[in-house]
DNA sequence: TCAGAAACGATCAAAATCAATCGAAATCGC
DNA sequence: GCGATTTCGATTGATTTTGATCGTTTCTGA
């Protein structure tokens, strides 16, 4: 079910505003507005205010921010191609989103944009062992449960057994998850155990599974094993991925969305 | 005999409202008119009110909460005594962390004085609740644990049962916690129920507990009870606080440490 | 330098939201 | 009980926000 959630309030429009422009440097007036679903003349209006405030600086096409950024993040680099696809794959996934839903959110890149985008609902509940999509949500927006467990600095997540402790407790509508591999022989693989394993609690405890994951992870197979392809009712990637693919997929019953 | 569902007393509708708002940071009048079942003008003249009481900020569509978190920049205010006080109660705190221990961090902002000091350590374990602890270690340093749960955005810090559904399964060798008030009379207190449930449970599964609350929070009360001072093993304040009050400590065979 | 394209700012109309007012219902004080 | 007071909801006109249009300015590449 589409929900087209009420537009933002204006103050919480130009926080986003000001995070993206923070978080990229800069950013072009096309790509807010695309991004918040306003017009060019409400995103100019909001920069001409932040501007006042001394928050960005506008420039020709855009604005830059005034606002150092802390920690440079390891997940976002606008200008990667694999960036662009991840970002069409989380506002697709946004749609399946519903009203009052749960949804799980796991670490990965992918889900990360998401979680960025999910800050405007405040009426879902946002279940997730990723402290980057945590603090994406800190702020403002959604209910929010972590899982908690022991923190992986690798993946900036929670594993391990303590994590499942809580997760086998609830129970989420629908779970999207991103993953390093997948393919039709191996299904859906991933570099840790310990992730897998909490993909696996996830999955077991979700109305629907959906994966979110680039063509450049079509075919790849990495370590630990998470599921196999049974388990997931949606993949959403592009349309870079091998049409044959697509195809064996969807005979087997799963939705494959290509934004 | 058939009792009408009463509606919400004012008083307390305009509490849900400035909940609703603080939780979720901003909230629109039509979003707050359907979680309480009144009309938009019921709302608007109780956002008014709460916003001559400074609670929260109206805005075109909704309002804002101002009821901003934990102090925003704790480690900032350099020139804030406060300030230094709580450093200097960090450092000797850190002192009482020996080799391999594991420890706990509450979400208060001397603990997280404590939790930057920690970074340092990669030899022992802090369990937290905490997420500005948690991003205070996010990059390099000991091992973590997160408690999960459901993440209360004034505090920063995750509370409610999923939270003692981890804590219950560890064992920490010292709990050090923060706390809003502190008196003879009243034990420990502090201004949410959650928080204070989360401080009990961490007191039970603890070995030591360590109390770090500079002089400003003696023989203040606070609104939710922790627990008594028998719980307590040590106590590091400052100088400031009145003398037979450590006395007094002292005598019921708690260490009081004032560097 | 110049032309085309893109971006900008000003203006206006539509939609959403707000404030003021009034009457109905509940509550209070006697 | 019974009138006064308060609280609440509906209506209506005013205000704010927003998106579209259009002429102007800035950028880009030949």
């Amino acid at each position: 079910m589409i929900q087209e959630a009420h537009p933002a309030l204006a103050p919480e429009r130009r926080d986003r505003i000001r995070n993206l422009v923070r978080e990229g440097g800069v950013a072009r007036v096309e790509d807010l507005r695309k991004n918040l679903n306003v017009s060019v003349a409400t995103i100019r209006r909001d920069l001409e205010i932040l501007e006042e405030e001394g928050k960005v600086k506008r420039v020709h096409g855009g604005a830059v921010s005034m606002e150092s950024r802390l920690e440079e993040s390891v997940f976002d680099d606008k200008t990667n191609q694999a960036s662009k696809q991840k970002k069409r794959i989380a506002e697709d996934a946004l749609q399946l989103v519903g009203h009052e839903e749960s949804v799980f959110l796991d670490g990965g890149s992918t889900t990360l944009f998401l979680a960025r985008l999910l800050k405007q609902r405040t009426d879902i509940t946002v279940v997730t062992n990723s402290v980057r999509a945590m603090e994406e949500l800190a702020d403002s927006g959604p209910r929010v449960i972590f899982t908690g467990g022991e923190f992986r600095r690798i993946s900036q997540t929670m594993v391990g057994p303590l994590s499942s402790a809580i997760l086998e407790q609830i129970r989420v509508d629908k779970a999207f998850m991103g993953t390093m591999g997948f393919c039709l022989k191996n299904g859906i693989t991933t570099t840790d155990p310990n992730e897998a394993y909490i993909k696996r609690v996830v999955a077991e405890n979700a109305g629907q599974v959906i994966l979110m994951a680039d063509s450049s992870k079509a075919e790849k197979v990495s370590f630990a094993r998470v599921s196999d392809w049974d388990q997931v009712d949606i993949l959403i990637s592009d349309s870079d991925i091998p049409k044959d693919f697509t195809k064996t997929l969807r005979k087997r019953g799963i939705k494959v969305r290509l934004p």
